[in-house]
DNA sequence: CTCTGTCCTGGCCACCCGGGCAGTTTCGCA
DNA sequence: TGCGAAACTGCCCGGGTGGCCAGGACAGAG
């Protein structure tokens, strides 16, 4: 029939429990039809395995810490965080420093793409 | 060894374009070790695909511009990005530049959470 | 009442970032 | 064969960022 052209499907894992991901990966990888996608690349389909147990949930951020870091996922500059929550520049990073903790973040972007990616905000 | 203790993976799906999701039950119902859920079935983990409609289109973004836009997700700094692609720091900056501007961003973190929203990457 | 946590503010400083300038090479396409 | 796009490199500079120090106000828990 046909077999002809029908291009890979792109998968790609968002898998919590390592030795699953280990698992799935192996059994994906050989499968005719299917590449697991390289890091970046979009896919056509995500496989996605929460671990209910190591869900920490929504991780502890205050009130005020999820507005900077709404602002933050916006693009906006302390400066502009400060002006629309009337603070202080000062008191920004005092909370981006808290954040950047907590996420586990080396610097604002890569803040805004772990809160992403574990659902703290929806971009 | 010990193909023993290592029960079947229970995959479920969830796929909005019917045709893909008929061609990936066919790819992973074959697969020795995986089963697809049965309705109600709770999985182990679960293919999840957006709807194609919702994509409007890739911007038009040369091949560095991608690698310097999924290190810059990474969180990685321009010093990062530069040796991770073997270029030099202002050859970074050169593409971050042009990245803000296809992106219409006022910053890197803007870019990432713009590029992420257009799903020209994936977090 | 003390203690803890959250929120807020200030200053200082090294570094990073973004944008401007100008220049090279390489490659594909008309 | 010439021309433009892409990629790459350099320097300069103002402003932003992140990390550190210090402090105070205020509410709720023990």
């Amino acid at each position: 029939m046909s077999e002809d052209k029908l291009p890979e499907i792109l998968l790609s894992l968002e898998i919590d429990d390592p030795a699953l991901a280990d698992r799935l990966a192996a059994l994906l990888g050989n499968v005719a039809g299917l590449r697991l996608a390289a890091p970046g690349e979009r896919a056509a389909a995500t496989v996605v395995a929460r671990d209910p147990r190591a869900r920490p949930e929504d991780i502890a951020l205050t009130q005020r810490e999820l507005d900077v870091l709404a602002l933050m996922a916006e693009g906006a500059s302390n400066k502009m965080i400060a002006r629309q929550l009337g603070i202080s520049v000062h008191t920004v990073k005092f909370h981006v420093g808290s954040l950047l903790d907590k996420l586990d973040a080396t610097g604002r972007t890569d803040a805004v793409a772990h809160a992403a990616r574990r659902g703290v905000i929806e971009l």
